[in-house]
DNA sequence: AGCGGGACCTGTGGGC
DNA sequence: TGCCCACAGGTCCCGC
């Protein structure tokens, strides 16, 4: 049976492609029990986690964002210690969660499929697709939760931050656009809306993050803060047309001004944009126009 | 401590 | 048409 689906699929979901998933995700499962998890794929489930048998009859009662991670709180109904609380899904470069009526079948790249019952009593299946299987889920409690580095070390959210805030977990020793990468400072950019906000912030991205005074942090946070705020208006950005995608793509690679375009015109000054790699990421910034 | 490079992975696209 | 290879990206890990 041919897929439909009723949620957007990206490729490098970063924080607004996640925020968007999430959403559109809720109507269709919040308040829904998992009532199993069918693991395909062994690497997809992280080494901390529980055990895919631990999930059963967990009533789905939060679902949320943190950077790029998405979020599932559980309700025991079982009343059982061992119960997981919660669940944390890395999508990485090409994780999808995608809800379908239960007779719809696994592609070659689902990787786990959780059976769920909606509020409604619908059977559903949440398929975890993911081509390149990098993506990651963990099936845990909050205890549990806190052993893991990653989530622990996480960075505040750039959409509750201030510039004040901003300059000092800008004050290491990186680059800027790697500090802007790395998730234990500041948590849900990645390549594209680092870039971005570079861009539109006028700041160079080889700079050194520490060397930002207050001005330049505060137009780094407001251009982050816009580029994020408007990319989530529009969905996300979809970077590849998955052909079955039902036309529901996000909107906001349409308004790149820099990423994916090494060589061409900069929008504002008619200088060429230069492409360079920075921390192993390609970066694309004018070097005329930030400084 | 930071950085470069490699590893992980697969689909895409350019060059020949 | 087909083959090869570079490339894309987030995160971890290793060695300098």
């Amino acid at each position: 049976m041919p897929r439909h689906q009723d949620c957007w699929i990206f490729t490098l979901p970063e924080l607004p492609e996640v925020e968007t998933i999430v959403r559109t995700l809720k109507p269709h499962i919040l308040h829904g029990s998992i009532l199993s998890m069918r693991l395909l794929h062994r690497p997809s489930l992280h080494p901390l986690s529980l055990p895919p048998e631990n999930v059963a009859n967990l009533e789905i009662n939060g679902l949320w964002r943190r950077g790029k991670l998405v979020v599932f709180d559980f309700k025991n109904h079982s009343r059982e210690a061992s119960a997981p609380t919660r669940m944390v899904i890395h999508l990485r470069m090409t994780g999808a969660l995608l809800p379908y009526p239960k007779d719809f079948s696994a592609t070659k790249h689902t990787r786990c499929i959780f059976e769920l019952v909606d509020k409604s009593g619908n059977c559903i299946n949440l398929f975890f697709d993911d081509i390149r299987t990098f993506g990651k889920i963990l099936v845990t409690n909050s205890i549990l939760l806190e052993k893991w580095p990653f989530w622990r070390n996480l960075g505040p959210e750039p959409l509750e931050m201030d510039h004040h805030i901003l300059k000092e977990r800008l004050g290491g020793k990186k680059k800027l656009k790697s500090a802007l990468l790395d998730q234990s400072v500041i948590a849900g950019i990645g390549n594209i809306y680092a870039d971005e906000a570079l861009f539109q912030a006028g700041i160079n991205p080889m700079r050194a993050s520490s060397s930002l005074d207050d001005r330049e942090c505060h137009n780094l946070l407001a251009a982050l803060k816009d580029v994020l705020t408007r990319s989530i208006e529009q969905c996300g950005s979809s970077i590849r047309d998955y052909k079955d995608a039902n036309g529901k793509a996000g909107a906001f690679q349409n308004s790149f001004k820099v990423y994916g375009k090494g060589g061409e015109k900069c929008a504002r000054c008619q200088g060429i944009l230069a492409k360079t790699r920075i921390g192993g990421r390609t970066t694309v910034f004018c070097p005329n126009c930030q400084l």
